[in-house]
DNA sequence: ATTATAATTTAGGCGCACCTAATCAGCGAG
DNA sequence: CTCGCTGATTAGGTGCGCCTAAATTATAAT
C-alpha cells in the first residue's frame, strides 16, 4: 500500500498561513480573516486570495464569510512548521548561545528553508526535548501534540507555591524584562499577594537568590504557571 | 560619514544569479547569458529580465549581447553568500554529522535564510575555519577571498608527492566515489605513474592505510592539490 | 423589520520570476 | 560581402502574493 500523500510543496507564504491558522483554531474554533490578516500583517483582501488556493490544495476547509478550519493534512502540515520553530528555538539557544527574546525572528525565517533531515539532526543533538526555551511543547516528527494544562499567573491564588512553565515567544521586549526579574521556565516562587481589580501580583522566587516581585496584571496573565501542590507534612 | 550602503534586500533569485555569476566570472572575465541559465537550470529569457533587473539596482553591468560583470556591490553581495554557503556546510559537517556529498542542497536553501549574526555564530563555534570541507576558501566577513595556487592531480607529474586540498561539492556521487577511495582533503598520496593520452592517474596514498589507486584522467581533473617539495636530504 | 456597522469578498493592478515563440545582433565561412 | 549559425533579447503569457477601492454579506442596534 503505497502512501500517495501527494505533496506539492508549500510555498513560504502558505506554511506561514498555515502556522497561523492553527495557531488561531486552538484559541477558538474558527479561524477568521481579518485575525489571520492581523497575525501575518497583510491585507485580508490577500487572505481571501490565499485561503481560495489553500483550500483548493485541500490543507483547509472555508466557509465563505464564516471562517476557515484545517484538514487533516492541513494540520500535519501546520504541526510540522510548529515542529521546526521549536526545534530551531531551542538549537539556538542550546548550542549557539542566542538568548531567549532573539531567536524567534531567526527560527521564522529558518522554518521555511531547513530539511526534516536537518530538524532531526538537531532534535538528536539536543536529545529530543519536548519543550523549547519559551515551554511550548514540541510536536513529535509524527504530529502529535502534547499540551499542558497550566494556569495564567494572575489566576494562581496567593498563597500557592508555582512554577513557571510556559510564555509566549513573540515579544523580545517583554522576554528580556521578565528574565531581569529572575524568572525563567522552571523557575519556582510563591504568590505572597493577588491584589484585586485587575492589580498586580507579588511572588517570592524560590532562590537562590529569594527575591521579591511585583507583576502587572496584564503581564501575570501571560504567563503560564503550574501549581506546585503542597508538601503532605 | 555616514555608510549609506541601501541594501533594498536581495530576493534569493537574486542572490542565487549573484553567486553563479561571481563564480563564471572566475573562470573567464564576462558571464554569458547562457551560462548562468545552465548554471541554475533556467531558461536564457529569464536570465535576461534577470539582469535587467539586477543592473537597475547596480550590482553588476550588463553589456548587452556581450555579457555580464558584477560591480563593487554585486561582488559584496556574492562574496557574502559564498561565505555563507561555506560556513554554513562546514558547520553541518563538523557540528550535526552531515557527509560531505550531501551538505550542498542544505547549505543551497539555509544560505538565503540565515542571518548574519548567525554566519558568525556558526563561524566562532567553529574557531573561524578558512576552508569549507571540499576545500573552498571561506571569504572573510568583510569580503576578503584568499585563492590559493593549485595543480589539478592530472598534471601532477608522477614521482611528486601531493596533497588533495580541494575538489567541487556540486556531484554527491563523484564526493561519494572519492570518499571510497580513501581520499578527503589533506590526505597525502604520491603519484605514481601519469599515462599519456589522457590516461589515468595511479597514486599511492601515505596510509595509513597505504594504498594504491588508478584515478581517471577526467576525474583527476577535478582533484586540486599542492605539490609537497621533497624533503631536502 | 429595517438600518447601520463591521467583516469579507470581488475587481483590478503591480512586481517578481519563470516559461515559449519569435525576433534580432554578432561573427565566422564561403 | 553576404549568408547562416549561435546566442541574446523582446514579446507575450502564467501563477504567486501582495495591494487599494468597491461591492457584498452577516450581525447588532434601533
Amino acid at each position: 500500500m503505497v502512501r500517495a500523500e501527494r505533496r506539492p510543496d508549500l510555498t513560504r507564504s502558505s506554511e506561514d498561513y498555515l502556522k497561523a491558522i492553527f495557531e488561531l483554531e486552538a484559541l477558538g474554533g474558527l479561524a477568521q480573516t481579518t485575525a489571520i490578516a492581523d497575525a501575518l500583517a497583510v491585507a485580508p483582501p490577500s487572505v481571501s486570495g490565499m485561503l481560495k488556493r489553500l483550500s483548493a490544495s485541500g490543507l483547509l476547509a472555508h466557509v465563505p464569510y464564516r471562517g476557515v478550519q484545517l484538514t487533516a493534512s492541513g494540520r500535519r502540515a501546520a504541526l510540522r512548521m510548529l515542529r521546526r520553530h521549536r526545534i530551531l528555538e531551542t538549537y539556538l539557544v542550546s548550542k549557539l548561545g542566542y538568548d531567549w527574546d532573539s531567536v524567534h525572528p531567526e527560527a521564522e525565517r529558518l522554518e521555511h528553508a531547513v530539511s526534516d533531515e536537518l530538524v532531526e539532526r538537531m532534535a538528536m543533538a539536543l536529545g529530543n526535548p519536548r519543550f523549547d526555551p519559551h515551554g511550548a511543547p514540541i510536536p513529535s516528527p509524527g504530529g502529535e501534540l502534547e499540551e499542558v494544562e497550566l494556569v495564567a499567573l494572575s489566576e494562581v491564588p496567593a498563597g500557592e507555591t508555582a512554577e513557571l512553565r510556559r510564555l509566549s515567544d513573540r515579544d523580545p521586549e517583554l522576554l528580556r524584562y521578565v528574565a531581569s526579574l529572575g524568572l525563567r521556565v522552571g523557575v519556582r516562587f510563591e504568590v505572597l499577594l493577588r491584589q484585586p481589580f485587575r492589580g498586580p501580583v507579588t511572588i517570592r522566587l524560590l532562590g537562590p537568590p529569594i527575591k521579591e516581585q511585583v507583576i502587572g496584571h496584564e503581564l501575570a496573565g501571560g504567563l503560564w504557571c503550574e501549581i506546585i501542590p503542597k508538601e503532605a507534612g
